[in-house]
RNA sequence: UCAGUUGACCAGAUGGUCGCUGUGUGUCUGUGAUGGACACAGAGAGGAAAGUCCGAGCAUCAAAAGAACAGGGUGCCAGUUAACGGCUGGUGGAGGCGACUCUAAGGAAAGUGCAACAGAAAUAGACUGCCAUCGAAAGAUGGUGAUGGUGGAAAGGUAGGGCAAGAGCCUACCGGGCGGUUGGCAACAAUCGCCGCUCUGUAAACCCCACUCGAUGCAAGAUUAAGUUUGGAUACAUGUGCGUUCUUUCACAUCCAACAAAAGUAUCGCUUGAACUUAUUGGCGACAGUAAGUCUGGAUAGAUGACCAUCCAAUACAGAACUCGGCUUAUAGUCAACUGUAAAC
RNA sequence: GCAGAGGUGUCCGAGUGGUUUAAGGUGCAGCCCUGGAAAGGCUGUGUGUGAGAAAUUGCACCAAGAGUUCGAAUCUCUUCCUCUGCG
């Protein structure tokens, strides 16, 4: 029920261990996961602006990948990049979904 | 109209679809224990939540009292407050035509330090000039602080008298000091009299005076948690104990060093509070009192979003992290009152 | 969240009230040395803007903005940015 990555281990343990995939405004770590389930962490540095512009931008985030079908037995974390938090939803939304696809490809 | 000053208000609303975090009630279900799922009801960021610049609550440092030294803070007066370096009302000063705004605003006659360069000279005594005496002249001796230029600052200022030339040397006005009177709680103001009145600036330099301050911050700290091993120091003395030293009362059979284990995604701290709303009383006001009513975020990768429609001028700055009172900074819009240097009707 | 440290020419870094002091190194340019290079030696060199035919020279700038002072990179206040520590 819960798709959000909570522990800062795991977060450490893909960084070091995923595959990553670069776009303009993201960048993807995919990892295998030992469940019948997904599970996805957002990465927002301080870079891209106070407290208030971070916040909104995993909110987007997060509606987004929720509508999204995405595949199982995978851990993600999703990075976000300078200029990502001044796009609007529907291309932010059309950015994203360009990211999983390129991952797609790439297997 | 335009330009400006001050004080308030507001921080999108309504409906629909999907989704998040607590609380209460009910149903189902599970464990050694805390629980978990679903349904319904109701709640869910700000005026600055920000900066962390001040002041408190709260917690730990075992608990206190006194003295000396060191260190920090504040600094016109009165009030207000839990407290403050905040706020309110006054006083003095500065700015603006004005509405109004700003003000680290005690002491330089307790002492010490510093004041570059320029200038004759910088807190003291003579470059030029002026005057007197001596001298044929050059110049010497004395008087002068008025002239010149320097400087941030040159011995109160302006005018007249006076003098060999000058000077508060004398007078008037302005300024200053001392004393009295009146008004005011006071800062201070007004006024009268006396004194011709040597004594620069800097205390956001050391310092003096008055008042005041223990340190560390919820990553404080508590529960779970019971207590283990090794080595060293010390038995009526030693060690440790809120900046340092001393004294007194005391506390601990301890104190120091090393190692191992527990434990993290746990629970508490965590939200009812110097609270908010309305009415009313006192006060110029900050604020205080009384009455009635209300319960109003508690997350932990960190909760408020996305899309559509309508209204509309409709958005800017921006996200609680223990909690309050202020200050400062960022910022869209609306309203009211007031001012008029200048221009137009 | 809480606590603390810092910001100076291209870069590193000294200067902590005084006018001719923005030290020194590095980098860059030129010359010497060498058959040629490296290393070494010597000389010059911050940025912007104004004056001048040129040599030369005035002003401003020490993260930004105010204040104290005759005078501020230095003292005080506010803001911005960077870095570090705390279970």
């Amino acid at each position: 029920m819960d798709h959000r990555l909570k522990k800062n281990s795991q977060f450490s343990y893909i960084y070091k261990r995923g595959e990553r995939v670069n776009t303009q405004y993201f960048t993807l770590f995919v990892v295998k996961s030992r469940f019948d389930d997904y599970k996805i962490g957002f990465s927002v540095n301080k870079k891209i602006g106070k407290a208030h512009t971070r916040n909104k931008l995993k909110r987007r985030l997060r509606e987004i990948t929720k509508r999204l079908p995405i595949k199982k037995i995978k851990n993600y974390v999703l990075m976000a990049k300078e200029g990502s938090e001044q796009l609007d939803f529907n291309t932010l939304q059309n950015e994203v979904k360009r990211l999983f696809e390129k991952y797609e490809k790439r297997v």
